[in-house]
DNA sequence: TCAATAACTCATTATTTCAGTAGTTATTGC
DNA sequence: GCAATAACTACTGAAATAATGAGTTATTGA
């Protein structure tokens, strides 16, 4: 649970306040999120598969990351009920995609131009 | 200082291994980061400039954030030598400016694209 | 000489985020 | 009827990150 009344909690709200910017970037340095993103868009598209791609993540993490993905418009959940037992199968919406696009620009400059020291 | 031995940082260096997005996206994670660069970007070339600019953002945090993005080539600092008291000054580097190029179609995204919840 | 400013550093505490373990419900295969 | 799998939830402790506050060096202006 998030502490309501800290210093800390009020500069995070008048950075996102100030620049969607940092609510996106707030919700991308989730770890595994943007891997989780990248494994559905190959074609993992169950909980289990996802899970067996990135190989350390751990269940409660993957859950999570899922349901913060959903909640903001980025996958879709649907769960075929006629199969027995239920599958779970997660896509990429269409802001999912495109965000998943820009990304991929973000990683090729990371992967060309920046220098990580060390 | 960073435990070099735990599974928090053993997945971190995976993650960072596996795509150098990860890397960019913990740079970029780190509060007043991007606002520092913008800030220098729009014409605030001193310490105490982007300080006033930015209004909540402590001391050790800026000077933290100056640091890192001249670690990693964002930015450039400059002692004027011949004025009494030293000025120091900070640019954007070449890569510095694309950085913050993909940042604004990034910014647009947030904006035009995104729904954040609550 | 005394307060003020620029551009910082350092140490301690507060908060947030991550990982580890166990437990849940329902169903299939043996 | 017993272990195994899918897709989770809940709780606890560890690690990372941010904030607070004081201290530094050099210099200027009153």
């Amino acid at each position: 649970m998030r502490k309501l009344t800290s210093t800390n909690y009020y500069n995070q709200l008048y950075l996102e306040d100030k620049c969607a910017l940092n609510e996106l970037i707030h919700l991308l340095s989730k770890r595994w999120l943007t891997d989780v993103l990248f494994s559905i868009e190959e074609g993992n598209t169950r909980f289990s598969s996802v899970k067996e791609d990135l190989k350390y993540i751990s269940d409660n993490i993957l859950a999570d990351r899922l349901k913060l993905l959903e909640h903001y418009g980025l996958i879709t959940r649907h769960e075929d009920a006629d199969s027995v037992p239920v599958r779970v199968e997660y896509a990429l919406t269409g802001t999912g995609d495109q965000l998943s696009e820009l990304l991929d620009h973000l990683c090729k400059f990371a992967e060309g131009q920046m220098v990580f020291p060390d």
